[in-house]
DNA sequence: TAGATTGTTAATCGATTAACAATC
DNA sequence: TAGATTGTTAATCGATTAACAATC
């Protein structure tokens, strides 16, 4: 008992970031009408090893069946509670340029779990505009919208400049997750989470294999001609 | 000699990811005429813990001043030629809708190191459409283009189902590292580097969290109504 | 029972971090 | 020289994975 308690508790960061992309591949086989999937099945998949996979669920509980494999509809339900799907976390977003604009349409909102509730810009030209249904509200409305509603979730979608401003004003407005799609560091209280998508961080990691792949066949063109010329000198020098 | 080859080659990719950050913290220090930087600052910056900052950099070789600190434009240097930001990596966009229009127009590609060659779509209504200065090609048209400039990093901003055939033409194009917006797993051969940004992942990650806090601080509520009713009770009941 | 597949163990690997000798 | 800060060591921690006993 004790035991459950603590294992339950204490779910690796590493098996939560993978939660969602099990998610995925469940609803996938879901819509297939497919009700039973084994570890190698799904594992293949998600993109991941079966090993794994097994050890990641192992820490929600054993809802799997030996010999049988996991039932597709109760495993989507029991990662649905794990991740706190069940219920709706209402999210605004803060800076409707070209991005904000596409993350408010964009559908993976309209997926079970969150519901965006307020767009927020500081730009009177796009305020009072209406997106993907929604007005978009001048910031200095935040305050008041989030004493009524709170907001679980606050996306920054600004540029880097007032990034941490805004970012001190949602945390002041009791927001205490912040999704940041600025490129800069942002500093929060210890019990606040920040995520960040940095699509520059993202090319540049590619940038970098992308250079090793160049030198790598270089060096492989390098030792082919040294080759070819050794051959031609017809020697072993 | 032998062993810097070695710690040359094998930078770990927990290293390489972070890269990007001491960039980004460095270019903000040189903006403002800073010359010299420790590592404790330079962490702070980041966001990281000193020890780590000096352990990622010794990677790259040792291009700090001991009882000084480091050169700020050299260092940015150092790490942008290791990043393989030197030169420009062509980048061709496919799927220029809300997503693809704000990538086409995210000035993080302005920046040095990467350069928007080519839009793709196959909606007839987006095709022919100039955006980012840049005309939107039919996606038909991939393999002209890329024989006649090759691209080095794609970016898949489809939705998911066409996403892994575009996927599949992208690699067959020569493209050896993309980055997949879609949301989905993409399979591709082991030459091939897939990075990926899941808007909807991050914010299941987000709410795992939010829900921990939520139960957290029930269960300190909880604790607090025991206590007092324990204390009504006047007993250690 | 025989076959299949889970859940767990234990070994291995890689990343983090404090501490400090080297050295500017 | 005295003070400061790097680069490296070694201990610790967490994640991955193959292998297999448990069990449907």
């Amino acid at each position: 008992m004790k035991d459950e308690q603590v294992s339950r508790r204490g779910i690796p960061e590493a098996t939560v970031a993978r939660l969602p992309v099990y998610l995925r591949a469940l609803g996938a086989l879901a819509e297939r009408d497919t009700t039973t999937v084994s570890s190698e099945e799904l594992a293949v998949a998600a993109g991941v090893n079966s090993a794994k996979l097994r050890k990641d669920l192992s820490h929600l509980g054993s809802y799997g069946v030996r010999g049988v494999g996991y039932d597709v509809d109760y495993l989507v339900y029991q990662i649905s509670r794990e991740l706190g799907l069940t219920q709706d976390w209402p999210v605004a977003i803060v800076g409707i340029g070209n991005l904000g604009h596409a993350l408010a349409g964009y559908a993976g909102f309209a997926t079970r779990g969150f519901e965006v509730v307020a767009l927020f810009d500081t730009d009177p030209r796009v305020v009072g505009e209406t997106v993907a249904g929604l007005p978009v509200l001048p910031l200095d409305d935040l305050e008041e919208v989030s004493a009524r509603r709170p907001i679980s979730i606050g996306v920054v979608a600004t540029p880097a400049g007032p990034a941490q401003q805004v970012c001190d004003r949602l945390v002041a407005a009791g927001v205490r997750s912040v999704l940041n799609f600025a490129p800069c560091v942002l500093n929060v209280p210890d019990d606040v989470d920040v995520r960040k998508v940095d699509l520059s961080t993202e090319l540049q990691i590619l940038a970098f294999h992308e250079q090793r792949k160049a030198l790598a066949s270089g060096a492989a063109l390098d030792a082919a001609s040294l080759a070819t010329r050794t051959l031609a000198a017809g020697g072993d020098a």
